[in-house]
DNA sequence: GGTAAATTAATTGTGCACAATGCAATGAAT
DNA sequence: ATTCATTGCATTGTGCACAATTAATTTACC
């Protein structure tokens, strides 16, 4: 019987799997120093541009729902980073806002692309090639079925 | 300023992230009909090629640790997919290997690689540039440092 | 205006994922 | 043979990730 399909590495997944996991590990050491998480980092940078933006914005942008961002939010409110508010306009909204202490991060996370980028050495053009398909596989994916 | 570097998009590992997340998203609905998750799903993958082996080399294989296998297979035997039992040659060691019904179980699985073909339109030139890739990045980061 | 439907967060529960620690078994070196 | 380092697994604790449910509010429709 013909089972070559079932192999791990016939399937996209796998690697796909395998390469986010360990990328998102190499963040550690450096995100450690400024006592973030990987998530809690993806969710900063999108405060450093948008300063200010509701629950529902920051889980579409990051592509993660309330379950996952509500504690997460809690503890980065708790380190001081940002502030939650219930919106007046909309109860059911909340805003979050970035503070001073988290705008301040901002300056010391400024190294951490260069740093990940040094330690994956792939030539430009196999990591613009590498961009563009993910991001059609994200887009065929969310739009297919 | 410049914080272009600080941008989600601008980010390998951010698109890197969410192709992972939503192609193992894809193979759930798949996968409840078989009672496994993600995780179980590509172990079970290894042990229908491998039919026994010790749990650190599912280990290497799946770039997972104890921590991770020793619930999850704890969940697989539960399920009767597996059998987990101490090496005589060597205490430390833990041998899995897999049951008759865990070796039924691949008949039901034959089906799920083409159905996650289907709902990922990639051209075949693209998804074999895109291996090509992701298996230079997991090489290089493993070397690097 | 009153009811139904949709929207937004929060909560709960399950299952990874991994760091850190512990421990028993093994192997190596003297 | 005794010491010492290493190996393989288990455990604990923290933090996602997401499904399912709940609750509060808002919007749409008649």
């Amino acid at each position: 019987m013909n089972d070559d399909a079932l192999k791990l590495e016939n399937q996209l997944c796998f690697p796909l799997y395998v390469a986010a996991k360990d990328l998102v590990g190499r963040y550690k050491p450096l995100l450690d120093r400024l006592d973030l998480t990987y998530t809690q980092y993806i969710a900063m940078l999108v405060l450093w541009q948008e300063k200010s933006l509701t629950v529902k914005d920051l889980g579409d942008a990051l592509h993660l729902d309330s379950g996952t961002l509500t504690p997460l939010l809690k503890r980065l409110e708790a380190k001081g980073y940002l502030e939650r508010r219930r919106s007046l306009a909309d109860e059911r909204v909340v805003n979050i806002t970035i503070t001073p202490t988290g705008e301040d991060l901002k300056q010391e996370a400024l190294e951490i692309p260069e740093r990940i980028a040094s330690c994956v050495p792939l030539e430009h053009e196999d990591l613009q090639t590498l961009y563009r398909l993910l991001y059609k596989l994200i887009g065929v994916m969310n739009c297919a079925d």
